[in-house]
DNA sequence: CTTGTAGATTGATGAGCGTCGATTTGCCTG
DNA sequence: CAGGCAAATCGACGCTCATCAATCTACAAG
């Protein structure tokens, strides 16, 4: 999980039959290392099908989404919903607000802006 | 992992205290369940920082890149990084080529044209 | 044919994931 | 206070993942 970056060497070390480079000198990443940590860890809150559901109905959904609503959505068990909803919520793309009994989702504002502007 | 989705309904079959509806309508998700698995598939590829600055990397240079450039560029063994390779071309983000000794990766054209599009 | 090299594969290990049933927490209403 | 409900948490299950050392597979060069 180390990935330390800006190391790149433009003379790659391996040694080759020389006069024979198998490809140009290889630009190295862009994106630093942090970015590249942070991207990735929403890609994958986004890696499950029901999840990348999840977030389209509340990003299509102007406002805050009773849990209740999404429930009947899915064909899963609640605690796999609230499971499902509290690994987006690590992720930092939704946000819950309780009143009484019941919670509300929505996702927050640019939380995918980063990962949107990148893949495009 | 059954997400037999259109099969909403908008009055939702959870009992809830007359004249207190807990919020309006939700929206059933547009992407269609293929799409969201196809889409999610992909983000999932893209869940893992060295897959992400790999895509990167790939993205940037114009072309194909050998696989010895890509080794120095990350702190991880060979077999891991052929791992990624691997779980990026069963992603259907990237593509190889082989020529003698060496490997050649690139990233397939509109590869990430979905999800991107989705994202923004 | 033998040696060396690039890259893929295998096998093992430890950690994490998705799922569910059961339980708990917190709140509202008699 | 007692009963009921929405949502979160817990515990367990089987499965997948990232990683590495070791091995294997092609291919090139002597």
């Amino acid at each position: 999980m180390s990935v330390d970056l800006p190391v790149l060497e433009l003379t790659p070390k391996t040694k080759r039959p020389a006069g024979e480079p198998c490809c140009e000198p290889v630009v190295y990443p862009d994106v630093q290392r942090d970015h590249a940590i942070r991207m990735a860890e929403v890609a994958k809150a986004l890696g499950d099908p029901i999840r990348l559901q999840l977030v389209d109905v509340l990003r299509k959904h102007a406002g805050k989404v009773c849990v209740c609503e999404l429930v009947p959505l899915f064909d899963i068990a609640q605690p796999t919903l609230s499971h499902h909803l509290k690994k987006l919520r690590e992720a930092g793309i939704v946000a819950s607000e309780r009143q009484g009994l019941w919670a509300y989702y929505y996702v927050i504002p640019d939380a995918l802006k980063e990962l949107s502007a990148w893949l495009s």
